[in-house]
DNA sequence: ACACGGACCTGAAGGC
DNA sequence: TGCCTTCAGGTCCGTG
């Protein structure tokens, strides 16, 4: 399901139950999701404590206290639920029938709580980074989109000689981490630049962020933070100003545009030609 | 170094 | 009631 909104929703979920307990059990009802779970994934961290709920873009990031460190993305359809009433201790079972049949990882954790995570199409990740070793996704991913660091100057860099269109760059997470397919549709949308304009236009010659760069750069921030403020819990439709409303009246004051859907790089691009005509 | 298309999965929704 | 196609919030890999 998740964007940068909806990760950061689940951390918080997730934190409170999950930091400071120690994994009891880790319980795999399969052997791969999108990969094979690496090797040894339940013992090394059964027995750890968990030290933090951290995220970076779309991943969720638990060290533990061997070093090593867990890391989830939730794919397209990745879920967790949390099972408070289980007995303090109790370990589930492989054939409980509690349990759907997306139900791929169990943590039951010392504080009785028990972790599930759920995921239909198995496009979720998770992985275990050894003490002291780095992963290749969040070596080379790009800056938070909230944090300082992310600014026009930033991006401009990032975005520099690029050909690519700005609505498929967005998407790209070495780009920037965390923006998918709907809030990079929202902010191109809130910062009225055409899905469409080719990446490099909005830098300098000499590499510098022009207007339309610190634009972006303002309205992916405030878009985030406001769908992080909203505690998007799964979608829910009718929240968005653009994505999934294509045909109808473009919501911006003023502009009487109708929205359009397009695909770029096999996706749906949603935006209102009027206000985000290449000329913006 | 790009840029694009397809692959990976299941489920929901709509057309016939 | 099917059965078929299309679409879905994300990466990753192979090919030009």
């Amino acid at each position: 399901m998740p964007e940068l909104p909806e990760v950061e929703a689940t951390r918080r979920e997730l934190e409170p139950a999950m930091r400071g307990a120690r994994i009891v059990r880790a319980l795999l009802r399969r052997k791969n999701l999108r990969r094979p779970f690496p090797p040894a994934f339940a013992s090394r961290l059964e027995g750890r404590r968990i030290e933090a709920v951290d995220r970076r873009g779309k991943y969720l990031v638990l060290p533990v206290d061997s070093g090593d460190v867990l890391l989830m993305h939730l794919g397209m359809s990745g879920s967790f639920r949390l099972n408070r009433a289980a007995a303090r201790g109790a370990l589930a079972s492989k054939t409980d029938p509690d349990f759907d049949r997306h139900d791929h990882v169990v943590f039951t954790l010392s504080n009785g709580v028990t972790v599930i995570f759920n995921d239909p199409r198995r496009f979720g990740v998770m992985d275990l980074i050894g003490a002291g070793d780095s992963h290749s996704a969040l070596a080379a991913m790009g800056p938070e989109p909230l944090a300082p660091a992310f600014d026009a100057a930033a991006l401009a860099a990032a975005l520099a000689g690029k050909r690519t269109a700005l609505k498929v760059a967005l998407l790209d997470q070495h780009v920037v981490a965390g923006l998918g397919n709907i809030y990079a549709s929202e902010a191109l949308h809130r910062a009225a630049l055409s899905p469409l304009r080719r990446s490099s236009t909005i830098v300098t010659a000499a590499g510098g962020p022009t207007p339309r760069a610190v634009r972006l750069v303002a309205a992916i921030k405030s878009v985030l933070r406001e769908a992080i403020e909203r505690q998007e819990r799964p979608y829910r439709a009718g929240r968005f100003r653009v994505y999934e409303r294509e045909g109808e009246r473009c919501r911006r004051r003023g502009c009487r545009g109708t929205i359009r859907r397009i695909t770029q790089a096999g996706r749906s691009t949603f935006y209102c030609p009027v206000c985000q005509s290449k000329s913006c």
